[in-house]
DNA sequence: GATAAAACGGAGCAGGACTTCCGATTCGCT
DNA sequence: AGCGAATCGGAAGTCCTGCTCCGTTTTATC
């Protein structure tokens, strides 16, 4: 009973040179990929990709959310980053606005963000955390837009989560921009109007929309 | 050289009773499962389904397509009646909210229909002549609404059928006809308003288009 | 430099989807 | 009923994808 003096259960030992190299090596292959493809890029491409072997990526990341985890816990982050600075905007419509184009920017940008923010993980996943820091934020920016009257009242959270999502899926190789022309008529028809009908139907609940982003992405369950 | 009476090439013989009623039966059962799953819903389950053996379902249609298109030829004829119902409508604003209301009642009660209406399929193939008899009837619904002033100018036909896929894809099990409630937020910003700017970016062209939706279905090429 | 532990790489296995093939069956005709 | 031809069924072959396993190589330590 030499070594009480370390730590409680876990004992982490820093990986060898080798494989710490290739840990980095694997992270920023896979980051490529999984923008371009998406989360469930094969382990095979990264490793080809990567220049390795197969083998190497499943033992430093036996669970594919092990290494989704380890990418977008900052992109998550930094989506949060981008609400608040939208909240903070003087003018709300100005900040909603912002909050979206910029959502949307990064989402087309990487396909792999886009499905990560769609996803509902296990507890005690740390991006669950961050993702749940961004709803109270939106729903900020959705509630003084409308107490300023420029967005319309019956419009809810997960209305504008829903079509974040739809207008992220506008994009193509050619015109990679498109959704910009289509946020622009969501947008119009956010916008508080005169006469205006008020929107049929009651919001998707928040599981409603997971579901439906599933759907949309092909997954299943 | 006896039977030179016959015509040309094709000597069609009728089916032989039971490979009719096996027919029938795979239409049923092909219809049912695209419907549910989309077009490319194994064969295997399709026999299955039907309680007939797979090699059953793969000599009557060796081609997929074939398949297809017996099955969705006279669904395309019906969203061609659809859009000529609402062609015929005195409101012309009326007649383009029924024609999207109608057509996605449609396409979101079929997802193979869904994936028909969006594919570009080789020359000669007589789903091709029907979606190409829409394109004509759409323009007309577009520049009458345009017309009288109530729909923006400055939207094409590319983005009614943009917007009219994105909203087939907004359904889920629970909420089934949630697509309502995104529909009228999108009529709201199609219509046209006293100062509103005009649309960034121009309007998708059909190929555009077309790989968009690809890309959308999660659908290589 | 020698040794043991850690890590590497990619051949190969398991599971699933699509398609073919052929012995058994059913049908139409005489 | 009896015969040949058309049709049936599903076992088996092929291909593709994800993952594991183990002989070889690299690293850290003495």
């Amino acid at each position: 009973m030499g070594r009480m003096t370390t730590g409680p259960v876990t004992e982490e030992r820093p990986l060898r040179r080798d494989a710490a190299r290739n840990r980095e090596l694997i992270l920023r292959t896979a980051a490529e990929l999984f923008a371009e493809q998406g989360l469930e890029a094969g382990y095979d491409e990264i490793a080809k990709r990567a220049g390795i072997g197969v083998g190497t990526v499943y033992r430093r990341f036996p669970e594919r959310s092990e290494l989704v985890q380890a990418l977008f816990e900052s992109r998550i982050e930094e989506m949060v980053a981008i609400a608040e600075e939208a909240a903070d905007q003087p003018d709300p419509w100005e900040g909603l606005t912002m909050f979206l184009e910029r959502a949307i920017e990064r989402q087309v940008a990487d396909r792999g963000l886009k499905e990560v923010m769609v996803q509902t993980i296990a507890e005690g996943d740390h991006l669950t955390v961050g993702r749940e820091r961004l709803g109270p934020i939106i729903d900020g920016l959705i509630e003084r837009a409308q107490a300023a009257g420029t967005l319309r009242p019956d419009v809810e959270a997960t209305d504008i989560g829903m079509n974040l999502m739809l207008m992220s899926s506008m994009t193509m190789p050619e015109q990679p921009e498109l959704w910009r022309r289509y946020l622009a008529l969501l947008l119009d028809g956010l916008r508080a109007a005169p006469g205006q009908k008020p929107l049929p139907l009651a919001a998707p609940a928040d599981e409603a929309m997971h579901a439906l982003m599933c759907n949309l992405h092909g997954r299943r369950a």
